[in-house]
DNA sequence: CGGCTTTGACCCGCGC
DNA sequence: GCGCGGGTCAAAGCCG
């Protein structure tokens, strides 16, 4: 594997929070001013709020070019890894998976051209429907096997697989026949902790209950626990979009939690006010699909990062 | 009563 | 051809 360029992908979220006292109050900050200094103040606020603005702004936008750099480079070290591992100079795709179960991807994109039969047969875009996988931490205790993705879904079968203990859900998306979209969910062999869902198709209407939840995806490295086919740099190739990722509900205060572990630098502030703060920052962020999305974008970016290159 | 889930039966592709 | 296993069907049951 060749050496990692020297990206720098962190965040580097200063949130600078006022000096306080011991307390708890802000030091320096007048809570009432007076009538002849409010406007200033306030100006003087507005002036300092939108400077922070301006700067998060811009370190969003740095955030956001470095995810795509990482990843370009991911998919290149990817192409150029299963080219030499298949001995295929003209081809870019990977080798099918053998398995027919849950944690199989059998898509395969070419890229050679080649109508060689020795070479590998390409999938035929518009007959295969589109395949994405998406992981979901739960309860083990939950034997729902229910993932809520804004979609309305209905169960018409469950099986259990040779290859897993736990039973694998069938669901069809309930605009059905309208809708073709189906979705198999089982939890991972490896890390039941995790469902695995797989989609097949593309859902042809707008979600019933969109807006009502915050669905963060990107994908998540979760080492060797996982099964290879769901947590390896390959699948996430192989997926016309996002395939491994992991779900936060970020209205949930759960996730405030999963935030400040993914960023620990967030868990500085020491004093019951500053923890205070902090939620109320990171409660008004997580809000912010945007923010949201480029947070994710930047984790799961340095998380692929060290995957590949480890 | 309609919609959804459960579950056994059936279908079909694949390997031997 | 046969067996195996994944995927689907459809009747029965459940629930609001």
């Amino acid at each position: 594997m060749e050496p990692s360029p020297a990206i720098n992908t962190s965040l580097g979220l200063n949130f600078n929070p006022p000096p306080y006292t011991d307390d708890g109050s802000p030091a320096n900050i007048s809570v009432t001013p007076t009538k002849e200094e409010a406007p200033a103040v306030l100006a003087e606020k507005l002036n300092r709020i939108s400077s922070e603005n301006q700067k998060l702004n811009q370190m969003l936008g740095v955030v956001v070019e470095n995810y795509s750099v990482l990843r370009n480079q991911m998919v290149d070290l990817m192409i150029k890894s299963r080219k030499r591992k298949a001995g295929c100079d003209n081809c870019n795709f990977f080798n099918r998976s053998g398995s027919s179960g849950a944690d199989a991807l059998t898509d395969q994109y070419c890229c050679c051209g080649s109508d060689d039969d020795s070479c590998h047969k390409r999938p035929r875009e518009s007959s295969r429907p589109k395949i994405k996988r998406v992981l979901v931490q739960t309860p083990i205790s939950d034997s729902s096997l229910a993932v809520k993705d804004g979609y309305q879904w209905r169960k018409y079968g469950q099986k259990v697989t040779k290859d897993n203990p736990s039973p694998r859900a069938y669901y069809k998306c309930s605009f059905a026949p309208s809708c073709p979209v189906k979705k198999k969910v089982q939890r991972s062999v490896q890390d039941s902790s995790y469902l695995v869902a797989t989609y097949e198709g593309e859902h042809n209407h707008k979600k019933p209950n969109s807006g009502i939840e915050y669905q963060l995806v990107g994908p998540i490295h979760l080492g060797s626990k996982l099964d290879s086919s769901v947590s390896s740099p390959s699948s996430l190739l192989m997926s016309p979009s996002l395939p491994s990722v992991t779900t936060f509900d970020l209205t949930k205060s759960q996730s405030i939690d999963t935030l400040k572990s993914l960023v620990p630098e967030l868990e500085r502030p020491s004093t019951s006010t500053q923890q205070m703060v902090f939620q109320q920052m990171a409660s008004l962020l997580t809000r912010d699909p945007n923010f949201t999305k480029a947070l994710v974008t930047a984790i799961t970016g340095n998380m692929v990062e060290k995957e590949v290159w480890r």
